[in-house]
DNA sequence: CGGCCAGTTGACGGACCTCAACTGTAGTGG
DNA sequence: CCACTACAGTTGAGGTCCGTCAACTGGCCG
């Protein structure tokens, strides 16, 4: 017990997630409704068409929202990177899967119970309201990538959104350089961004070739200048992030 | 005051949009915060990037949300319907525009307030709240028609989901036929569709000729038979939809 | 070593975009 | 009444991008 109390303490959702919304007490009673989780890799943790009977918090790692056509492929509908909030639905049943992309850690919260808290916590409410709607700005950032652009543009825009979330591995560089691990095949990324596999494995080695990123591996990226692959990607301008972060601090 | 009241009553949004989740008293109160507003078809209700100093409640009509790419380009991320709630943003400014499709009938109000509202009445919160979670369901299930679908599939779908929400021209008709007048041009169609008008128009064509629809005149819209149309469309299932009713009706 | 899987690269064809011509309808003004 | 314009929509020709199919490479593991 004591144990889970200080990993509680050092989550990180206890500071960005939605438990910053609540004060020591409502944490601790927010705590005996969860069950915390470790998964491995490739895990369903829900499958499309489950039964919705619980939410989760993510803690660490990287779950992929799935759904599965008629014909047998894949499209991911949504990522979700830690203290990120997951199984809002007003459904009974999950309309799409989840699956980790990396090892995850997560809380999970039997939904009666969760729900019942959330009638007395109205600012835990508010928080997932927020990032509800964040995420709903997300989608629709995406609807805009599948929709118009071209399949260089897109897997620039991939990556750079990878970019911008996954940990860092360039301490003691300059501002504009980053690099990182991928936790995604090339299959994966084709079923985020409706491409296939192939188109993806060409782009990256346009991107190569060009001097846009480095690929020490296939999975290890180096991306020497961030501000010249946001321009590949065509993406207008960073005022939106900038806003959007300055809301969250005030949040 | 009183001709207004009285439009209240009969609003579409007392009954399911956002004004159910409240009493009369807490209505009346909110009432005293909205501005009514008629706006003319293709009317800017607000800019991207204007200051998001208002919400919304659309009542009747149709609003577009729309993204201007850097190459003048449009890509329309969303539509409201009547009863959909506008304007839930974090960000200080708009990060997309809203126009006006047709004739639309919305409720404003000023932001501090209704916020102000928000805090003292958590079941509206909460309503928004669901509405937004079914934004997004929407918004996600949009991403795969963007990421999978051929154009083909992409318009019935369109034509689809403009069947479910459209009000209908037929009665006295049998249970699969629809017939309703389409409030967009092919271009705004191309928007949403992340496709070309022509391309849009000749699978406007294709379908006809198919006998999936009938176009008595380019904008009237004839379906003869939607399960057909659904088929075409490459729509899984509609357990979901079902599942979606339910829950709205609980909540 | 062989099998397996992720990833790369090439050849080819088809779907959709681009550009362009054309039709139909509505509105305006002589 | 018709000429003229303006705009939505349709249709065709040609080119390009990306999907499909296939061969190949390299790393990992038994």
């Amino acid at each position: 017990m004591h144990g889970i109390r200080a990993r509680c303490e050092t989550c990180q959702a206890r500071c960005d997630g939605i438990c910053a919304a609540l004060d020591i007490e409502a944490r601790a009673d927010l705590l005996r409704l969860s069950r915390r989780k470790t998964v491995p890799p490739h895990y369903a943790i829900f499958r499309d068409g489950d039964l919705a009977d619980k939410y989760y918090n993510i803690t660490s790692g990287i779950v992929k929202l799935v759904k599965t056509l008629a014909d047998g492929h894949q499209h991911i509908v949504g990522l979700l990177y830690p203290t990120d909030f997951m199984g809002q639905s007003l459904n009974k049943h999950h309309t799409y899967a989840a699956e980790s992309a990396t090892e995850v850690e997560l809380c999970a919260y039997p939904r009666a119970p969760f729900e019942h808290f959330l009638q007395n916590h109205p600012e835990l409410e508010r928080q997932i309201f927020h990032a509800t709607i964040r995420e709903l700005d997300l989608c629709r950032d995406w609807t805009l990538l599948l929709g118009r652009k071209c399949s260089y543009e897109r897997v620039a825009g991939f990556l750079l959104m990878m970019a911008r979330r996954a940990p860092s591995k360039s301490w003691d560089k300059p501002k504009n350089y980053v690099h990182f691990e991928l936790p995604f095949t090339r299959a994966e990324m084709a079923d985020y961004l409706g491409l296939t596999l192939e188109t993806v494995s060409r782009q990256f080695s346009q991107l190569k070739k060009k001097e846009v990123i480095a690929l020490p591996s296939s999975r290890d990226i180096i991306i020497p200048d961030i501000e010249l692959l946001s321009v590949v990607a065509q993406i207008e301008s960073c005022s939106q992030d900038i806003d959007d972060r300055q809301s969250r601090a005030v949040a």
